[in-house]
DNA sequence: CGGTTGTTTGAACTGATTCAATCTGTGTGG
DNA sequence: CCACACAGATTGAATCAGTTCAAACAACCG
C-alpha cells in the first residue's frame, strides 16, 4: 500500500509540506471496480491519493460507448480544480483512496509555495502521457495500440518485463476504452501477440516472453513517463 | 494581434502581476508554416506567447507519420518545464510570438504565487481539451472528428458561426495529422459535409450553413474549453 | 448450482487506407 | 505576361483493418 508522506518525499517535496499534504483531514474509502466512482459533471472539489488499485478517469462519448482518457496508479492522485469535471471517475481494479476537500488544502498551498509548483510537476506528466495516448489512438494500428499500453502499464506498475510477470489490471473491454476499439478486436490482438511469441497469458498474469519485441512493435519510448 | 498584459488581466491575474510578467525579458519572432519552430527533443526553457497565428504542438510516430497533440491559439500560450519536451512545435499559420527564458520567469512565480496557481489553470483547461481530443481519435467515426474540429476552432477562433465565415487555418493534411486519418479521406468528408449543406466552401472560408447540425454530428459540447 | 462477467471464435460487412493520377491555385523568375 | 514549379485538393480503384452481430465457452462467486 502506497504511503502518501513517503510519496511526497520521494517525489522532491521537503518533510515540511510533505506532512502537512498528508494531515488534510480525510476520509478512507475502497471502491469496486466497474462501480461508477464519481459521474461525468461531478464537482472537482476533491483530492485523491491511490494507495491501491487502479483509477480510470472516463468520457462517454454521445452514444453508449467511451473513452478512458487517463488512468492513476498507486501513488498517483487526482487534484482538484475550479467547477465541474468533463470526466467521470471510475476504478479498475479494487481500489484505496484518500479523499479530501479541496478548502482543507487550499491554505496549505498557500503556506508552502512548493507544493503548487510541485503539482504543476505531476499535472506535466499526466499532460505528456495524454499526448502519448493520442499518438497511440491517431497513428497506431491495433497490435501497437494495445502493445503500447502493456509496456506502459508495466513501467507504471513497477513491473520489470525482464524478470516478472504482470497481472494485467484490466478487461478486455477496458483495453477497447483505452485504445479506441472494440473488445472483440482486442481479443484477436492478444491472441496474435501470443502467437508470434511476444507474450505468454496464463490467465491474467501477462510474461513478457519478448520485450524488447513488444516495445517495437508498440515504438514505445518510456522516456515521457519521467 | 493579442497583447499579453491584457489577456492576462482579463483572465483574473491581478494588474502588478500581469505587469510584472509581461515585462519579462523577451524576443519577437517571426513562425513561418510548415518550418519547424522547435524540434522533438527540445529544452523546455522557454515561455511562449502567441500574438497571432496558429501553433501546434506535434509528435513523430516512428513510421513517417505524426500526430498534432495540442494548438495553441492567439492568448495562449506554451509554459516551460524541467526537462526536453517530448514533442516537437510547428506553426500551422504564420506566428508572431514572445518568447522569454524559463529563467527570467521563475523569480516572478517567486514573488506573485497566483501565478503558479493561473497557470495550473491554463494547463487544466488544456487538458480538458486533450481529453476531448482523446474521445475524438478513439470513438468518434471520421466525419465526427473533422466536425468537432470545424466546431472547436470556431469556439477558440472567437468565431460566432451563426453571423461570420471561418478562415479555416489548417490544410487537409494537417486536419488529418490532428484528427488521425490520412489527407485522402478528410478530402471526402469535407466533400460529404458540404454535400449534405452542413457547411459550404469558398476558398479557405468556410460557411457554417447548419451549425446545429454540425454539433450533432459531432456530437460537440463546448464547456470543456470555458 | 445458477447467475454474472469476461473471453473466444466465425462470418459478413464497411469505413478508411493506399497508391496513383489529375486538377487547381499561387507564387516566381525570365 | 507567360511558363514553370510546387503545394494542396480532388478523384478512382483496389485492398484491408477493424467493426458488428451472434453465439459459444470459461471462470468466478455467493
Amino acid at each position: 500500500m502506497m504511503d502518501l508522506f513517503d510519496t511526497l518525499t520521494r517525489s522532491g517535496l521537503s518533510e515540511k509540506a510533505a506532512k502537512a499534504l498528508s494531515k488534510i483531514p480525510h476520509k478512507q474509502v475502497q471502491v469496486d471496480p466497474r462501480r461508477p466512482f464519481r459521474e461525468p459533471g461531478h464537482d472537482r472539489d476533491e483530492v485523491i491519493f491511490i494507495q491501491t488499485g487502479l483509477l480510470a478517469k472516463y468520457k462517454p462519448d454521445g452514444s453508449g460507448r467511451r473513452q478512458i482518457v487517463a488512468l492513476r496508479f498507486p501513488g498517483e492522485g487526482i487534484l482538484p480544480a475550479k467547477g465541474k469535471a468533463p470526466y467521470g471517475i471510475q476504478a479498475i481494479t479494487k481500489a484505496d483512496l484518500m479523499v479530501g476537500q479541496a478548502s482543507d488544502l487550499e491554505p496549505i498551498l498557500e503556506e508552502y509555495p512548493e507544493i503548487a509548483n510541485f503539482f504543476y510537476k505531476l499535472a506535466e506528466r499526466q499532460q505528456a502521457i495524454g499526448y502519448e495516448w493520442l499518438v497511440n489512438c491517431g497513428r497506431r494500428d491495433s497490435m501497437a495500440r494495445v502493445a503500447h499500453l502493456l509496456c506502459e502499464t508495466a513501467e507504471r506498475m513497477k513491473v520489470d518485463p525482464a524478470k516478472e510477470a504482470m497481472r494485467n489490471p484490466f478487461t478486455q473491454q477496458q483495453i477497447a476504452d483505452i485504445t479506441g476499439q472494440t473488445s472483440v478486436n482486442v481479443n484477436r490482438v492478444f491472441a496474435d501477440l501470443e502467437r508470434q511469441g511476444v507474450i505468454r497469458r496464463d490467465g491474467r498474469l501477462v510474461h513478457f516472453e519478448e520485450f524488447d519485441e513488444l516495445r517495437r512493435i508498440a515504438s514505445f519510448q518510456p522516456d515521457y513517463l519521467s
